[in-house]
Parts: structure tokens; C-alpha cells; sequence
DNA sequence: GTCTATAGTCCGATAGAC
DNA sequence: GTCTATCGGACTATAGAC
């Protein structure tokens, strides 16, 4: 038995989540959060480095599982497809959860703050990726380009995947982007 | 006469940049930069919702020129090069300031914050692109993707014509990744 | 766990330009 | 008179320092 209750980090990731909901981000405080979770403010931020940090604590997980799918891919897989297979792995992490993948994503959708967030984590997913491309042989141009590519494709597979009404696969989206994409790229 | 020196805003742009440039952002207060200006704190948040904001002033003409020249361009092109015409057009706006614009992306570089802000520029750059490839036919998620990968391209001939000694031109750094997308592209 | 700097908001007042 | 730019000061919450 310990003194405090277990697992405070989670319990303030659902008290966020519930609360940005609830009223808002904006009108939100960390004191608040911290309240529902039962530990005080300072706390809050040893977890987090600031208000925005605590909807995004699975991104370390995404990216890792992303940039090891790609880079234990056959090698015969030309480098696109390669990261295409790397981003139908990572969508199997949140297809589960959908509920609340959902309810994560409109409070961040509605608050410009927590998108710029968010694009940056899918800025530095992006250069994770292009690192692992270059250590599969591609030139560091060709690298960046296919691993901007790529994340615009997660981008809007996952942006169609929430709007989904008929709860299609992530994975198949992924292939839906990736060939529209070639479509769009074959002209000349 | 009037009661002010003009061009309030315009002097605040300068002493932002350069007191960021000296110290960095983090040890800038936006009471420094409101003093070199010459005006009052409170002046500076009327032109500028935040300290970060002070240094995309630009942004807005920028997305304008892109969006209006891929607008007027033939119908005859394919959109992913009407696309690339614009971002032509819109690199000679920095074209000519290059010690600025370096020295403005060296900052921003430097600093997480304002990468954030910077990639919420680009988002909404695409979501503009993507709305005006819609005008010209092309289907919703067509137009979403090539906006998407019209700004991967800017964002990549950008990076290179900073890092590049020879001064080669922007219009051209476009074209070399946007030959090298449909090389990575055209796999299967 | 407390203390503090600073970002960012809200109220109102003032003075010139048109 | 209306419109727009300035200033003054008080106020809250974030975030970091001690």
C-alpha cells in the first residue's frame, strides 16, 4: 500500500481529456486537472512540460512502432510502400479505441493551440522517418520528400478514418491515399 | 506631425527580429521589444496576438501570391504543376531578402515554439491550396493531397535554398524536388 | 512546496485623422 | 462626429526557479 494512489499520470491524461471536453481547453486550468486527479498542480508539469503536452502521451509510442515497421520491411519494398506498410501498423494502435481517439481529435481540431501541437509531433515523426530511410539506402533528399509524403498520407487517412461513418480499416485508407497520391504525382 | 513616430508596427517587426537574433526568443520580453520600438507593451499585443506572431507578419501575402497565381494558372496544367507554378511565384517574394529570411529561419529553427507556429503557417497555406484546387475540379481528397504535397515540397526547396552557398534559385530548387517526388512516387 | 517572472486579457481614457 | 492608434494599469494562469 503506498501512500499515494497509483498511476497518477494516467489519472491526470483522463481528467484532461474529460475536462477539455467538458468546457473546453481554454477554459481549462492545470489546477483543475490536477484537482480531478487527485495530486497537486506540480505535479502535473514533472509529467508534462506544459498544458498541451498531457493529449499527446502516446506519440512516443506511435513513432517508435512506425519508424521500426519501416525499418525492418523486406528490403525488396520500394521506400514509399515501405512507410506505407510502417503507417497501417501504427493505425492498429488507435483503431480500438476509436471512442476516444474521436474525442481526442475534435478537442484538438477545435483548438488551434493544441494543432500546432500536433503538427509538430507529426513534423518530428516525419524526420524519425526520413532518418530510417537513409539507413535503407535512400539519399537524404529523397528520404525527407518520401517521409513528407508519407506523413501527409497518414495526415489525411487519419482525417478521413475519423469522419468515417462506416468504420472502414485505417490500413485500407493508407492504400486509398497512397494511390490517389500516385495518381496525383504520375502527370508529365 | 503627428502625436506617434509612424509605422509602429513596422519598427516593432525590426526590434523583435533583432533583439531574437542577439539573445534569443526566450530571453526577449516583449517588453524589450515593445521599448527598442518605442511604444508600450500593450501596443505590441494590438498588432500582434502573440510574441511569436510578430515574426510571420509576412505569412499572409505570401499565402495570397500562391493561392491567386495557382488560381489564374492554364487550365492545360496538370494541378500538381500549377501548383508548383505558385510556389515559383511565391519564392521570389524572399528571393531578394535572403539575408532576412535566413536570418528569420535561423531563429525560428532554434526554437520549438516557433517551429509550432511556423507548421500552423504551413497547414494553413495547404488548407487554402487545397480549397483552390477544388475550384479548379479537382476532387476533395485529390486536392487535399497535392495541396498537402505542394507544401512538402515548398517546405523541402525552402530548406535547401537556406543551406544552399551557391545561390541557386528558389524556382529552381522547386522543380528539382518536385522531379524528385515523382521519381519516389512512381513505384509499382 | 512556495515564489516569481512574464504572457496575454480586459477595462477605460486620450488624442489625432478624416 | 466617427474611426483608428495609442497609453495606463490591474488582473489571471502558465511555467520555471529556488
Amino acid at each position: 500500500m503506498s501512500r499515494w494512489e497509483p498511476d497518477g499520470r494516467g489519472r491526470l491524461e483522463q481528467a484532461a481529456l474529460a475536462l477539455y471536453a467538458e468546457r473546453g481547453y481554454d477554459n481549462t486550468t492545470v489546477a483543475e486537472i490536477a484537482e480531478r486527479a487527485g495530486v497537486t498542480e506540480r505535479t502535473f508539469f514533472r509529467h508534462f512540460a506544459d498544458k498541451r503536452e498531457v493529449l499527446f502521451a502516446g506519440a512516443g509510442a506511435l513513432q517508435e512502432l512506425l519508424v521500426s515497421t519501416v525499418a525492418n520491411a523486406p528490403e525488396s519494398l520500394a521506400p514509399i510502400d515501405a512507410v506505407a506498410v510502417g503507417l497501417e501498423a501504427a493505425g492498429a494502435l488507435f483503431q480500438e479505441h476509436r471512442a476516444t481517439v474521436c474525442r481526442r481529435a475534435a478537442i484538438i481540431a477545435g483548438t488551434p493551440e493544441l494543432r500546432e501541437r500536433e503538427l509538430i509531433k507529426l513534423a518530428s515523426l516525419s524526420a524519425a522517418l526520413a532518418g530510417t530511410l537513409c539507413r535503407r539506402g535512400l539519399s537524404g533528399p529523397a528520404a525527407s520528400l518520401t517521409a513528407e509524403v508519407g506523413t501527409a498520407i497518414f495526415r489525411i487517412a487519419f482525417e478521413r478514418w475519423i469522419a468515417d461513418t462506416n468504420d472502414r480499416e485505417f490500413a485500407r485508407l493508407v492504400r486509398e491515399s497512397l494511390d490517389q497520391l500516385k495518381a496525383v504525382t504520375a502527370g508529365e
